[in-house]
DNA sequence: AATTGGTGTGCAAACGGTTGCGCAAAATTA
DNA sequence: TAATTTTGCGCAACCGTTTGCACACCAATT
């Protein structure tokens, strides 16, 4: 039937009228006479009329599209957010135009160029693990087009971000286990290279000192998260002088690597505390019996929420003025219902 | 510093050249001599310039952009489609414009009718649960813009889709039971009103029968794949007059919630095989010792890839010749590696 | 010397819509 | 009835880029 779509001018040379004056009548002007305004309706509708977007977006530059750039899109916590990102994205009116890094630092560069290109209002990024160079980024605060980023955030000045703080969940875990009796509580952190694993500490030492027990460093040890380094560390542990009765993983895959090195020794007995990431483990019969919520749907929709804000709010005058929003999500301990 | 982006007029009446032959020259026009592209090319790139997409994509009516609409984003199946889905956009220069419906058929109306004001150049679906109706896609025809389904797809004609044919992972899962010497092989399958229900009972069949094994009906239970209708059907195939001594399940979560139950009667020695949605259940304990890969990567990068080769296929004269491409992603058992 | 043939550049239209301004006709006021 | 305001609509510019066509210039061929 019909190939290219209805433009305006048709309309506009089928009733023998302007252009002008049917766009404004598409468009509720008010200096349009209700008669005409009925008839430019009508047959809009006939005709199937689709404004076109892309003449629009042209015209007055927005395109009412946010890119964002993960580095995993398959991960359950980035998958969550970006559900959180979408949902607020889709409330508000935007569209979503999804990338992912592959965790791939060069990648990363490229998406952003094509984001630029693409002329998206807005971005929001979780920024990739090999990420050591951030200025691709400078781009777009040329240009004048915010950049929200998001968990994973750069070392640098001047930015938005929205990031969860794990150091109060920690702390809540680290209680938990206190007063369930705990003494001895051991922690598989992460390398000290990541931020996460400060935050883990800190929250582990104000937990101990505020019940006014010695901090003994030596029961947290560093990992590298895989499921060899899990069991060297669950080695020391369990080897440990104090032998710890309860043990802070670093994320929920450390966990299932080390209930199940304790179970294959047909160790009982020892209470896992682990950091959600995984939503499945809640399926499983042997979890951690509490978990540091991190709230990546929470996060996803803050994130956007930011965004667009900083996309509809009136550009500062000089640029100077610059506010930055630097939005710390609480984690929280959330204890898993027994089965 | 700057504020507004760089246009080729800027570059045209700095140089004193008109605005064509700074576009002829930027693209590597062949009638632009070579002083004359140096210059534009090198103040160009002083200036920072970047095209303005916007205009490109309008004044040919393209956008680079494919759309996809999925049901769930944080679903494992779906975020890993959606991972291959961007891997092949990203290869082919497209970006993708994502949305969920939260299977919510109204929802994906209103997405479907997003998708055509931003003017994707394709279109990929994933329908909701509770999508009946598919008139909302028909505006795309109209358009002449590509649709292509995906996994779930709709019971029309005349459409161009991808999805998984569980029949062969059945069978091969079922093959597998029986050549490790079972003989009593249980099934808790889906509803009826699944497509994919009826895909597995059919492997089911057809590998008892080319196994020359009699079909039992009343070993295929259907269940509403809840926890609480899991446990019914185990219980009564834990009490058949022929006891299961393996089971297919028809997802992981009702393999979870099975062998918890099998696990907490203290039952051993029954086989589970299972369809493969979760990531995670190769860290558990116990697990299925197979599973039915549907390899969702795979079929979100074919998808990807047939709706790009139709966006830039010529388009067909009268729409009339018109071929559909129906592909077929075969299933396939995995057996998992014994930990 | 006249014709042909590049080579390099500019003009202007086109894509589809929005909007400031001007102007005519109708309605109101003096 | 004349002057003024209101109402309704059209003209034309504009957003940034591409591209068919024309054209001017210079060299090579007849």
């Amino acid at each position: 039937m019909s190939d290219k779509p209805t433009t305006i001018k048709e309309i506009a040379k089928i009733l023998k009228i302007s252009v002008s004056t049917v766009s404004r009548a598409l468009n509720d002007h008010s200096s349009i006479g209700l008669t005409t305004k009925m008839r430019v309706k009508k047959l809009a509708s006939e005709l199937n009329y689709e404004p076109n977007q892309k003449a629009i977006q042209f015209l007055h530059g927005k395109s009412f599209i946010i890119g964002v750039i993960l580095p995993e899109l398959s991960e359950s916590f980035f998958s969550t957010a970006i559900s959180g990102i979408e949902d607020i994205a889709y409330k508000r009116n935007y569209t979503v135009l999804l990338a992912q890094s592959h965790d791939d630092a060069e990648r990363e560069k490229l998406l952003v160029e094509k984001m630029k290109t693409q002329r998206v209002d807005g971005l929001l990024v979780s920024v990739s693990k090999t990420t050591s160079t951030y200025e691709h980024f400078e781009i777009f605060k040329r240009l004048n087009i915010p950049v929200v980023f998001f968990d994973r955030i750069p070392p640098i000045k001047d930015i938005h971000y929205v990031a969860s703080n794990l150091e109060t969940g920690t702390y809540e875990a680290v209680n938990f286990l206190l007063k369930k009796g705990h003494r001895t509580i051991g922690m598989i952190n992460g390398p000290n290279t990541l931020v996460a694993s400060h935050e883990r500490k800190e929250g582990y030492i104000k937990a101990m000192l505020s019940n006014r027990l010695k901090f003994d460093p030596t029961l947290i040890i560093n990992s590298d998260l895989t499921e060899s380094g899990t069991i060297e560390v669950m080695d020391t542990m369990l080897n440990h002088r104090r032998k710890p009765t309860a043990i802070v993983t670093f994320n929920d895959y450390v966990a299932l690597f080390a209930i199940r090195y304790t179970r294959s020794l047909n160790l009982n007995g020892i209470d896992f505390v682990s950091y959600a990431n995984l939503p499945i483990i809640n399926y499983m019969d042997y979890t951690p019996i509490a978990s540091v919520e991190q709230f990546p749907y929470k996060q996803g929709k803050k994130a956007a929420d930011i965004l667009i804000d900083l996309i509809n709010k009136p550009k500062s005058e000089s640029g100077a003025d610059q506010a930055f929003f630097n939005i710390v999500v609480e984690s929280v301990l959330v204890v898993n219902d027994p089965k």
